[in-house]
DNA sequence: GTCGACTCGGGTAATTCGGGTC
DNA sequence: AATGTCCGAATTACCCGAGTCG
């Protein structure tokens, strides 16, 4: 468990440049191990060390702290929505920042993140839960971390265009908030102007955000369903509105089975935020060249 | 995240001279932390709070990421409620964060920005609603906005400190996020280290959060009661297991007439987020001299 | 063994320190 | 009493070719 980071690392956990580092172990202020090649390793009790007693100030931006720290390891999927589902349960906010924080900047598309670490982690919990390891307020608070972390990344995203507008919802006693937001920053992504609406939405409210905002593409995440007559009804209602304002309508959620989406009426169902991502590429491209008089580029590759 | 600040950036930001800057810090007036080297870092957090007690004007926000326009005139709380319920409704989030900011920035307590301005805009966008001027998705989407706007504004208080820790949430069937969001803030503005376990928590599980936190302050914001005979047993079952651990009980949300409030047990109930802060910052003062064997300072002035 | 990403060293430019003075 | 300016010394940040890691 003892692991050993780079110079580069302690420099981004407490907000120096890598030179400073290198120059406080040079001078025996920080204590390194040195590799065969003679790389600076330092542990992480170490780094501790140096940042408590040393220097009396604080680790800030990074994760250095509680959760077991990584390597160049931060930086891949793998093994991020373990990390998660720990840190989301250990209550330990900074560090769930951390990780997501740390694989956006590294490169990795939203949709990858969510799908592959974001939403794996939920469902880790949501199995303690059920095996009573969880409990409740632990699910709850760790929806809340979360949603404060998508929050972030959202404002990390650059500001999308006005004239590709995507609204988005849950439907009327569906309160989960996190698929249908994730779905949002995935939109915003790839260029959509995408709003949402909130959760719990009335379909025919929805009618009416349609009719105003006459958006490019409407997507609806479906985590729950009171009644399923009702909720066919009103959705195909929904569709038909969508229809004359010629608006996608994209769903999605879990609780959707075949036997439900027979009796739907949409342009797509995805069962991933790559999904999502992938239809709202192709469908922005089309939209953006078959209306555009004005000759604009098309946005950056 | 929270990146340092070096004294020269401070100076830029609030348009004073750098060594001005320096003996602040050497004063106390501004809380550093040191290099390895002994230079000065100061938290964007920090310099916040400095700015908003000693009333300096900002003169470049984006030092402190901070989307203010900071006109003189937009300091004055009069108006303000007004003018976020127009953004919200015209969907224009940044102004809504800069109106926020604004006021942030000027000095206001979170406690009276939320009072006369966020709370009053919503009875606004109520109202409108109840007089069809406005539709639901609307209402729902402002909340959206304002729950980011609220996020920031969280983003941008000092850390609590961990010995007081404070516990809130919403009963199950309520969904209203916005007031316990606001309570939250509120207490960690006076000091608590208040965690939101969030919306729609059954009692049980409220319980056990107690039980395993042990908070000093336990809160419930209720603004939806599904089944009052339900709510007002479960309540007292909070209060009691909140008896055992020593934890305060404060309620608020006006959904709470005086009837109901008669067979509650509870602590003390907050009518606004003024007396939430009162009652916080008293019960604070409390908690922290009672068990304070340990010789510490009150935190400084 | 190849390869991309990282780190080494060392040099240089830009900041910051502390103190004294206006 | 508080602020702004100036200074030599020290500290930190940025840069880059060669070597190392995984």
């Amino acid at each position: 468990m003892d692991q050993l980071l780079s110079p580069k690392q302690i420099a981004e956990a407490i907000g120096a440049s890598e030179s400073s580092v290198k120059r406080w172990c040079d001078q025996g202020m920080l204590t390194t191990v040195k590799t065969a090649g003679g790389h600076r390793r330092i542990s992480v009790q170490e780094a501790l060390r140096f940042v408590r007693e040393q220097n009396y100030s604080v680790v800030e931006p990074r994760i250095l702290a509680m959760p077991a720290t990584d390597d160049r390891k931060s930086r891949r999927i793998e093994g991020c929505s373990e990390r998660l589902a720990g840190s989301l349960l250990a209550d330990n906010e900074l560090a769930c920042h951390a990780i997501v924080s740390d694989l956006f900047l590294a490169g990795h598309a939203v949709s990858q993140i969510f799908d592959d670490v974001i939403t794996v982690a939920f469902r880790t919990i949501g199995e303690k839960w059920a095996c009573y390891e969880a409990d409740v307020y632990q699910e709850r608070c760790s929806c809340q971390i979360a949603l404060r972390v998508l929050h972030e990344l959202r404002a990390k995203q650059v500001p999308p265009m006005p004239q590709l507008k995507a609204l988005g919802a849950t439907i009327e006693g569906d309160q989960y908030s996190l698929p249908v937001t994730m779905s949002e920053i995935v939109l915003r992504s790839v260029g959509w102007d995408a709003r949402l609406l909130g959760s719990s939405i009335p379909f025919d409210s929805m009618i009416n955000a349609i009719k105003r905002y006459q958006p490019g593409l409407f997507w609806l995440s479906v985590s729950h369903i009171r009644d399923e007559a009702e909720f066919i009804a009103g959705f195909n209602r929904v569709f038909e509105a969508a229809s004359k304002t010629e608006s996608a309508v994209v769903v999605g959620g879990r609780v959707l089975t075949s036997e439900i989406r027979s009796k739907l009426r949409y342009t797509a169902f995805c069962d991933t935020m790559r999904h999502l991502e992938e239809f709202g590429k192709t469908l922005s491209r089309q939209t953006q060249s078959v209306p555009a008089n004005s000759r604009k580029k098309n946005r950056k590759a």
